[in-house]
DNA sequence: TCAAAACGACTACGTCTGTAATCAATAAGG
DNA sequence: CCTTATTGATTACAGACGTAGTCGTTTTGA
């Protein structure tokens, strides 16, 4: 049970979730260290990152001696859900097949994706 | 083939957009008149969105006597289709299939969902 | 013909976002 | 001890966004 955020996370901020959602709690440093590896930011950048997400309750801090160690108070998958909920809603009314169908259409899934997928439909009902 | 917009069409934007995909060309005027049931914007607020789509390239104007018509220049389709690719970029890898497993699974689809995508999967194994 | 309505252009302004620099306090190393 | 590196906090600033007002011009209805 994660805490939802009250507000949407940007885009750079998002950068800064997935490396904590890879691991934690992390210090600042650590965190700038391993976004760096994605994007080209200074440490003071991925601070204010962190500061930001920290008011918006998507990752909570606390200290450890004199710095802080940073951690999601939102998990992955619920914002991942979240996201997508909202691409549904906005663009298929609210229900999955139109975008399974759009998607699959666009894509030009080969069978053997198709048949994953069934598959995995199939394993699903219960 | 619509041109792809350089730049993010944003929520409000959206709304305006999506009442030019409903019918088109409008004037400023019907446009403001027909986004209205969904949100509750003055003319100058409609009007400031049109200039930044036209801005944007994501819809064009065309003088019609002392008035413009606008007009999208992206489809629908296709901007579902660059949000939709946005969201299983950033979340799935690329791939298609987690989104579907995972949205699914957060679903919890009946069983009678869960046929009626495999159905149209099956109606599109060419 | 004259006032009112309609229109596009321009301006406004607070918030959010991306990207940092600077500062004050502290810790650590020589 | 004293200098240097770390660290969180504060401030900065341009661009995007949400939301709108004003202005100058033209059309139109009385």
């Amino acid at each position: 049970m994660s805490q939802k955020p009250s507000e949407r996370i940007s885009d750079a901020e998002l950068a800064v979730m997935e490396v904590l959602w890879e691991q934690s709690p992390l210090t600042a440093t650590q965190v700038s260290g391993r976004v760096a590896s994605r994007r080209d930011w200074s440490l003071a950048t991925v601070k204010t990152l962190l500061s930001r997400l920290v008011t918006k309750n998507a990752i909570g801090h606390h200290l450890d001696g004199r710095r802080f160690l940073y951690a999601p108070l939102v998990e992955r998958d619920a914002y991942v859900s979240g996201e997508s909920r909202r691409l549904v809603d906005r663009f298929f009314g609210g229900k999955l097949m139109p975008l399974v169908a759009h998607l699959a259409e666009q894509e030009s899934l080969s069978n053997e994706d198709i048949a994953e997928i069934e598959r995995l439909l199939r394993e699903m009902k219960s």
